[in-house]
DNA sequence: CATTAATGTGTTATTATGACGCAATGTAAT
DNA sequence: ATTACATTGCGTCATAATAACACATTAATG
């Protein structure tokens, strides 16, 4: 919890701390998970800070992992936002007095922060978006309703979707977003919903099975309305290898 | 200077700090701007701290400025480097009592440090490499040619260089390297050099002035061997516009 | 059993790319 | 001066990628 983290502070790196942006898909919205502490009226990032001997992006996977419940997951540095007073008055005096945290301890708290923002894809469907043990709400919000947030964080998230659309060009995405079998149409509304744009559906087809990363499963989507679509995954070791190589090379 | 620096460490983020990789281009090399201290036997990029009341990109303006001497650079930010042992041991008893560097304040710079990577592009004949009033060497080293690197200075290069490769595909390139005029040849050259990899000549032609950002001059080179290549300029309004909106949309 | 709203599988025109050919130009050698 | 030579400028052609669209197929629904 944040009052051990502050009286233990020594063990944190001063000034620096983690924000997590989470994407997962679900009902063809591009979901993002976002927290309410008690107390607060606005919702924000999961985030945490740095113990002073974990790398940062074992630090990054703890935050993940206490929020999603989830390891092997995709994650990403995108960017670091340190404008100066990015988190101006963010903690005053009843915030600290609630929490339980002695005025000179809060000091550490009110510093001037930096943040590193991560951006994750995880599987909507294999996360629990509440665990126990935290006094805070944890949801998954879609990105087009997402509410007024704190600090800058509405800036961070901004950030890691134009992120996600530029490395859409030059990886495969859904392996991480997707259940292990999914139908064609599901994928583009993957990519329609990150891009905010229509594509056509045949070209797509046509596209996306052209890269080679993906299995045609002898088996079609059960209980839907109208024609039931085939099901695909993914061939994980191509996948992984156009991940590496990256596609589109341009010049 | 360094030792200022620690003395007022209040006054600068502690355990953070700023790497700048400098890009230029001279005799068809992409030259990176590199500082060698005294008593120092390794290189390293130009580097600098963060003062409590600077924003991050503007703390990373002001090393630029300092080494290079210019201003209204081409400068972005890459990636933030953490790992743990990432400067364990940098510095030594021997060297703070050299910098005159109490012990008590020396303590500040032997904490883990994390560091923000930016890299520029520079015009390479509007930099003066030594600045007066530094006890540093500063040299433009061909990046081929980079000698060994303190702590993980070499990643972070490497890095930058991975992420230059990558932009390439994403925006147009030169504007910042070249000087205003250039001919194609130079271009291409640089395009070269940047990806490692050769280029047919005819195709570059009609790739790049496709994009539409060149100016075809009615001059042309003069006093080199052979057919004096056509000089060209960007038009700069043109180049901000693609700039902006990217190129190679890709999906 | 016809309707409907999806999916699956094409075609065609246009554009971008990769691999070249060849003439023009200016320097350097004879 | 004449010629050789390296380099530039401006093409062509075959192939691949992309955009736009047509039509048959499928399964739930009334």
């Amino acid at each position: 919890m944040l009052k051990d983290i502050i009286d233990n502070n020594e063990n944190y790196q001063p000034g620096l701390s983690i924000d997590c942006v989470i994407f997962g898909f679900h009902d063809n919205q591009l979901k993002v998970l976002l927290i309410k502490v008690e107390r607060a009226n606005k919702w924000s990032l999961p985030g945490g800070f740095i113990p002073v001997d974990q790398d940062i992006d074992t630090a990054a996977i703890t935050v993940l992992n206490s929020r999603t419940g989830v390891e092997g997951i995709f994650l990403r540095q995108f960017a670091t936002f340190g404008k100066v007073n990015r988190n101006h008055q963010h903690f005053d005096k009843k915030t600290l007095e609630y929490l339980q945290i002695e005025e000179e301890k809060g000091k550490w708290l009110m510093r001037r922060f930096v943040t590193i923002g991560y951006y994750a894809l995880v599987d909507f469907s294999k996360i629990l978006p509440n665990p126990t043990g935290r006094m805070e709400i944890v949801e998954w919000i879609d990105h087009k309703e997402v509410p007024e947030l704190i600090l800058d964080h509405r800036e961070i998230l901004d950030k890691a979707l134009d992120t996600l659309r530029i490395e859409l060009n030059l990886m495969p995405i859904g392996y991480n977003l997707l259940p292990e079998k999914f139908t064609i149409p599901e994928l583009q509304k993957l990519y329609e919903t990150i891009l905010d744009k229509k594509l056509d559906r045949r070209n797509f087809l046509r596209k996306i099975t052209n890269i080679g990363i993906l299995t045609k499963l002898d088996e079609k989507k059960s209980n839907v309305a109208h024609k039931a679509p085939n099901l695909y995954s993914f061939d994980k070791e191509k996948y992984d290898e156009v991940l590496k190589n990256g596609l589109n090379q341009g010049w």
